[in-house]
DNA sequence: TCTGGGGTCCTACAGCCA
DNA sequence: TCTGTGGCTGTAGGACCC
């Protein structure tokens, strides 16, 4: 049976929300990223439409963006403001139908294929929903499938809503740039360009074989398929965290062993933190380190049993870093717990 | 000169064991 | 007893997402 799939994207959310906070910011160029200094390390989480006008993007370091545009208000990442407005949002979702898959703090896929009324009766109720709730607009892309549905939502944004139905892909999902296909990021971007592939719709034109050749069995399935717009993916309604993890870049790259053990054993009682809150035991405890040179090496340690106590995840995280030579500036370091298990509570 | 933080999934390889 | 094979687990790294 024909599935009825509804991605919901809210507009540049983390500044649409700075903006309700302080409408005199509605007309400027808002930045938001980091602790809010564009002066200091840190990449652009959201941008407002009007700091959209001088170049400036998502994952853009802060400082970059000051120098396209040096009067854009940079604020801080006000997550727990954010959260809130979201779990509203996600409130509205949940009327229209609980099959709800969370994607992020900004979006979620609905599955409303036993929802009666029609598409765009839906899609008006999320719209007046969510405006009512929160006082922000969101875009809304409705398919067949997860991968349409997302790539649909994105087709008109600011407040927009498209539908793609199964005769659209040649017209609407092939012209497409290859980038907009999710799973391809930058380096298979590149790998396909220089094999002259630079619409989904020349990508859908390679047979499996060849793209198999390039990109191993499973992503290469995944690229013949996504290219077709078929996607049998379900909507996850309940998930479990596989690891839990925290790390920082410091403001300067450190020699000193002293801060870097430091810092490792702060991290790693956050961790310890974050697990308890959470109710999970880890048996794996990995570290990165990133070097100046942005080298990134992982160290890993298995212990012998689950454990959340903070002395053992510490002990485990300093056995990882006597086997990394520090001959370099280290510019970040963090802590991993994997191979989760939630404890045992009433 | 610049490149965050918190995640997931995949691949490759090595060691162990039946 | 030796050799080969295949599954499983742990480790390391890479690509991608929001």
């Amino acid at each position: 049976m024909q599935r009825r799939i509804i991605h919901i994207d809210m507009d540049a959310f983390f500044a649409a929300v700075e903006e309700k906070k302080n409408p005199a910011l509605i007309g400027k160029p808002v930045v938001i990223g980091g602790g809010g200094n564009p002066n200091k390390r840190g990449v652009v989480s959201t941008a407002n439409y009007e700091a959209r006008k001088y170049g400036i993007h998502s994952a853009m370091p802060l400082r970059t963006a000051h120098k396209l545009c040096p009067h854009a208000i940079f604020l801080p990442v006000d997550y727990e403001s954010y959260l809130q407005t979201s779990q509203q949002f996600k409130a509205v979702l949940f009327s229209i139908t609980p099959v709800m898959e969370n994607a992020g703090i900004d979006e979620a896929f609905l599955d409303a294929s036993a929802v009666p009324e029609t598409p765009e009766i839906i899609a008006d109720k999320i719209k007046t929903g969510v405006k009512e709730k929160t006082g922000l607009t969101c875009s809304i892309g409705i398919a067949s499938n997860k991968l349409l549905a997302k790539i649909a939502s994105d087709m008109r944004k600011p407040d927009g809503l498209t539908i793609l139905n199964e005769n659209d892909i040649e017209d609407k999902l092939w012209p497409l740039p290859i980038r907009k296909l999710y799973g391809i990021g930058p380096k298979t971007e590149a790998h396909l360009k220089k094999i002259e592939i630079e619409t989904i719709g020349q990508l859908a034109s390679l047979t499996l074989e060849n793209l198999i050749e390039h990109f191993g069995n499973s992503y290469g399935q995944y690229l013949y398929d996504a290219s077709r717009g078929i996607d049998d993916s379900p909507l996850i309604t309940h998930w479990e965290p596989k690891s839990i993890s925290r790390e920082t870049t410091f403001q300067e790259d450190v020699k000193n062993w002293q801060s870097i053990a430091r810092t490792l054993a702060e991290l790693a009682r956050e961790v310890v933190a974050d697990m308890r809150d959470d109710g999970y035991s880890a048996k794996t405890v990995t570290i990165k380190i990133r070097f100046s040179d942005f080298q990134t090496l992982t160290r890993a340690k298995t212990m012998a049993d689950y454990t959340n106590s903070e002395e053992e995840i510490r002990k485990a995280a300093f056995a990882c870093l006597k086997r990394i030579e520090l001959n370099k500036r280290v510019r970040l370091i963090g802590v991993r717990a994997t191979n989760l298990a939630k404890d045992q509570r009433q």
